[in-house]
DNA sequence: ATGCCTTATTTCATAAGA
């Protein structure tokens, strides 16, 4: 059994590279994380054709998750139980009072794959330490931490996957000291990571396929990938349960090279 | 080393990403 998580950023602009990562890596269960495409206007029948079930939660604009199955996709969940939307910056020019302003956003997909309860997910960014987008994603992170507590009292072999846009340690970003000041790294992210993990959840650290660190994205400017000038953010969380079935895990840093890739490279890991 | 931003949209400018 072959899962993959992977932040696309756009999957009709990656649909062509999407489609042929698939063909030859042939992950049986696939979280897409940043589709930017509403659920109705999601690629299913190319990626149909392919021998996949899908499920797909978008927005439009912004945000999106997905999940393709080979092995049954039942009970999907689109969000999940709490879930916050953002609610804007003071001053922002956003009214409260706008129908739809508070619904959540598609960051969040589940579903029974098999015999694994699977979770897609893709963390609010945070922007700036303090901001309001950055209390949204600590309460984004806590909504999920009860979400996932009430699923586990149910299902003990689950998988949440997908771009938590935050680096565990100090080892997952190139150079601490650039981070300074900025999300990803605060305590209190760190924390919201910790707490998911108290959880009973176990972090599938994949190894790299070049250099001392398996990280899975690169900003696309300024040469940073060549420069392995990268950050671990996309992360695997399971349970004992499927973690103690890892087989191997790895970063597809091939899929980051050439013409037109995401800024992130696709996590794959191997059950027995 | 496999390159020196990219995406979608209210598009020739902007917001967001991390």
């Amino acid at each position: 059994m072959r899962l993959a998580t992977w932040n696309v950023n756009s999957v009709k602009a990656r649909l062509p590279r999407l489609l042929e990562w698939l063909a030859e890596t042939g992950p049986d269960i696939v979280g897409l994380q940043e589709t930017k495409v509403a659920a109705a206007l999601f690629p299913s029948a190319e990626v149909e054709e392919l021998g996949y079930e899908v499920a797909a939660h978008g927005d439009g604009r912004w945000n999106g998750v997905a999940l393709l199955s080979r092995v049954g996709l039942e009970h999907v969940s689109l969000g999940f139980p709490g879930e916050p939307g953002y609610e804007g910056e003071p001053g922002e020019g956003l009214l409260l009072d706008e129908p739809g302003l508070r619904r959540p956003e598609a960051r969040a997909v589940g579903a029974d794959c098999g015999d694994l309860r699977v979770w897609s997910l893709y963390a609010p960014n945070g922007r700036t330490p303090g901001s309001a987008h950055y209390e949204y994603k600590l309460d984004w992170y806590a909504a999920l931490r009860s979400a996932l507590r009430d699923e586990l009292s149910r299902q003990p072999a689950l998988v949440a996957f997908g771009d938590f846009n935050v680096a565990p340690t100090d080892d997952d970003v190139w150079d601490p000291a650039a981070f300074a000041g900025s999300t990803h790294v605060t305590p209190a992210e760190r924390q919201a990571l910790a707490d998911l993990r108290a959880l009973g959840l176990r972090d599938v650290v994949p190894a790299p396929m070049k250099g001392p660190h398996p990280f899975t994205y690169w900003d696309y400017r300024a040469g940073m990938f060549p420069k392995d000038q990268g950050m671990r953010i996309d992360l695997v969380y399971a349970t004992p349960a499927v973690a103690d079935r890892v087989a191997g895990a790895y970063v597809d840093r091939e899929a980051r090279k050439g013409q037109g890739p995401s800024d992130h490279a696709p996590v794959v890991v191997d059950l027995s």
